[in-house]
DNA sequence: CATGAATGAGGATTCATTCAT
DNA sequence: TATGAATGAATCCTCATTCAT
């Protein structure tokens, strides 16, 4: 029966998941999970209504591929970014720009992650950190620990420090214009976060 | 004319719309506002299916005044922790700890403010913004200009700096545990922001 | 209890009542039967929302006693120009006259009517037919049946007749321009008719 | 790509929107637009309960596309009977007979457009007016007009005529009996109306 | 008698999902 | 595998009606 070569189906299937993928990032985006219509993702997608159900078995499904896909790929661009790097304060900045860079490329991607780690479904939100274990793990271990191991870092509680950098980052993440662009420059949040992290002095802010 | 007399009349009706609001912010918080059900609203207030409906003329309203409700509590109670203090940094963390008790106080209502300023639904984030346009302006004016004309805080942009504290804000308060408390420590929190708004060393972490 | 005389009070409850059912005409003539909202009614009449209740058990019945008082008044003021009469073709075009007269004054009332004749409920047409007999045997016994004796009127079937005259003249109610009012002349009208009752030439329209 | 040939399957999708039609009429018929249930349309065409949807994006338009439908069936139907004829008294006669018999062929469908023409809702008034333009046109061109061109009728305004002869049509439409039947002889309505457009001497009716 | 808060049945509409072709 | 017609649960909202005051 199978007149095309398996390999050239299987791309045909990646490419076609792709697309619906891509439909159900900007439909995500734009309405919100529940918000989300499964028959204008296919349609978006140049299929029929029901064709998202022959490569995804629910709207949950098709959620939480598209976080994974959306997360495999965000850690790629941060790690290849903060890898070759060795100082944990030019990691933490390459951390942000290439986590802004990669939000301005994909912001509709961006904006589904958002919005559910701030959502209500739980269910959803364990996904997204599961997915992004690696990321935390980059952050904690290389970024955080790394430098209050080098004595760059002030000692503070590492996970205190992972979660804000991550809070600082998803909000700063969020503020996109309407142009799609964010308008906070990384170099400045990165020395923001860094100042947070490294003072040292005692001078009149220390409350 | 009524034989109850108005003033009467008058606190049962606000004690119904209490208990509407109440009942929406719990219903609102764990479903979403999309997912959220009137009629569950309605009966999780000890009212019949429709009875919402003789407070808020729709979903989109009751939500409306929900917003307008938390918001005004939530900013009166920062006021009167911030305001008796004239040292910027002190309002800081006065701010944050204002904040972080409101928070946990009224865990539902929160979530629902913070999930809905990242969610989708643009003229509900909208009608935040403007709700909370007095908060916004403390920090901005109050916190970070006082600070930068007092010397106590770096010349860095205004907009910026209030961004990042509400962004800090924000993602902190999501960050409750099942026990509904926020397991970050207010005063740890304004130290880290104070430390990125006041650093003037420029040790090793500039990039 | 009574301080008022009875009947200074049956005055005031009789003046309700008629402002209740002119406001029930304004409502059932813009949405029909189905589509009216009692409480508009209510409010409408100057009173709370549950007021009509005290004076009609249900929409229906005040639908109802809106139809007898309609129906009788509009007789009334039908009978009163046609009984002076004696012969049947004035007769017709006094009923003509006196109702396209009543019907531009109440044009409110009148289209409950047209509407309720021409709609799905049958209980409602019931209920028209019976409150307009005097109309009907008006015009097939004084009018149809006196000009068939006296030999004014072609000998024709006397329901025939009846049904015409009753649909033509629904008919030209239901043409009320934006200003309320006929765009058809009665006396026209009544020609129109007569001509049809009276021919007895065989000319060419003898099909 | 469909299995089904693209002929096959429309014709069933022809075919369901018939049924749909068909229940929707007797449903409007019987409980009028307002009072008309959609799910019951749904069921009763032996659908589930939300197909309608499929078909028609709203209760509205179903209606509209219902008194399209009509219009269209009818105005073909009188056309077919008129067209033939030269003579616009033997017209007029074959404009109600040919009426009369779509009348009662299609009861419901006729109770839909003579109940909606005497409602409240304007739009809904509005297309049927639109829709049987064809018929209103016939009748005062090819018939009113041409009658009195050929002085076989009276010289009387042509708006009026045809205001009248509609009524006298819609009224007879309405006088369905419980077997569905007009008991109105079309011939008989026809010659009253010839009578009333002929009538030239000016008899003992003249008031 | 007047009031208006509360009730809850009912109805239009949406949409995730199924499945025959 | 793709299609899209069909399904029916779910939900927002309306409103006639009741009744305590």
């Amino acid at each position: 029966m199978a007149r095309l070569s398996k390999a050239v189906r299987d791309t045909a299937l990646a490419e076609s998941r792709e697309r619906l993928l891509k439909a159900a990032a900007n439909e995500f985006a734009g309405e919100g999970y529940v918000g989300a219509n499964i028959n204008r993702i296919s349609l978006a997608a140049g299929f029929a209504k029901g064709t998202v159900y022959n490569y995804f078995p629910s709207k949950r499904d098709l959620m939480f591929a598209l976080i994974d896909k959306v997360a495999c790929a965000h850690t790629e661009a941060v790690l290849q970014q903060v890898e070759p790097e060795q100082d944990p304060a030019r990691r933490l900045e390459g951390f942000f720009r290439a986590g802004f860079d990669f939000v301005e490329q994909h912001s509709a991607q961006a904006r589904v992650i958002v919005s559910a780690v701030y959502g209500p479904d739980a269910e959803i939100r364990e996904r997204i950190y599961k997915a992004y274990e690696r990321l935390f793990t980059l952050i904690a271990q290389d970024i955080v620990k790394a430098g209050i191991a080098r004595g760059d870092f002030q000692t503070l509680d590492t996970d205190l420090a992972t979660a804000l950098i991550m809070t600082v980052y998803l909000g700063s993440c969020s503020q996109l214009g309407p142009t799609g662009k964010i308008w906070l420059d990384p170099g400045q949040v990165a020395h923001f976060v860094l100042d947070g992290l490294c003072a040292r002095a005692l001078g009149p802010n220390k409350v």
